[in-house]
DNA sequence: AAGTTTATTGAAACGTTTTTTCAATAAGGG
DNA sequence: CCCTTATTGAAAAAACGTTTCAATAAACTT
């Protein structure tokens, strides 16, 4: 089983004592290789042409297992939630609007406005979910024209 | 047709050019009386009491105009997005981990963060979305008990 | 109050997304 | 190589959401 050209979450995967099996490899590899937001079966469509026989159940359940581990995460509107994209040491996403191309990072501050929150309200706060959507500067500029 | 008790967000709808009906002044009434973030499926059981000829549809119908009117928004998790709850002048939801109660909280200093982002990326922000999730005081209380 | 207009309804049917079941396969260890 | 068992994918099922259309009701007009 050669991972000489394995995404760098294949190692992550390992390293939490998953087996790096060729559907999950194919799936990775999408996630990879693609900065935009993807729904399940469009990761299928693309891991096909990686390994044909992924079956888009395993699909999900490798989005599943990536997302308890933390490697990637959901990319949320007010219509739809059925997207994902790889998440970096970065915690929020940066959408495009045009592109849809998610971007990540990092929110300097953003404890800071956590705590007030806090203080405020008497919660503690042990998630928090941010995304900023708008258009990215290629966007910007093809509009432009 | 009454509407001594209708629901803040009633007239809000009748402003917006919509008709008052039945079913959803019970939706609206169901939302009204549930701080809890609730799917359309339990706004269904719920405005069922209230108007027994209540149909699904009309939920889910009745939360997508309201949701455009920005009267109510969708609550997000990792896991599932399915949830709805009032949606007030503050932009942000507080969820309870404990005992799933949204609340709203104004974000000072948000519009700061995001123009950081802003010079960061090049992005032009349009639509953010924020929520914290954790324990509220009367879960914290339960909790420590 | 009665009549008219038309927005809205709900059940049935349908479409989309996600999960479960289970026999078969394959990854990884000895 | 053999063994263990995690993982797979197709079929089936569950969950979530939308469309169709005749009937109803909200709101307006007279």
């Amino acid at each position: 089983m050669a991972d000489l050209n394995a995404p760098p979450m294949a190692q992550a995967l390992r390293d939490a004592g998953y087996r790096l099996t060729q559907p999950r490899l194919a799936v990775l590899q999408v996630l990879d290789e693609n900065d935009a937001g993807l729904n399940p079966e469009a990761i299928y469509d693309r891991g096909r042409a990686i390994y044909p026989s992924l079956g888009l159940v395993t699909v999900y359940r490798t989005l599943d297992l990536l997302a308890e581990l933390g490697l990637v995460r959901r990319v949320h509107s007010e219509h739809r939630c059925h997207s994902y994209a790889s998440a970096g040491t970065d915690r929020h996403h940066l959408i495009c609007a045009g592109c849809h191309r998610v971007t990540e990072f990092p929110c300097n501050g953003l404890d800071a406005l956590i705590e007030a929150v806090r203080q405020q309200t008497g919660y503690t706060v042990t998630e928090h979910l941010l995304e900023l959507t708008g258009l990215c500067p290629a966007c910007q500029a093809s509009q432009a024209a």
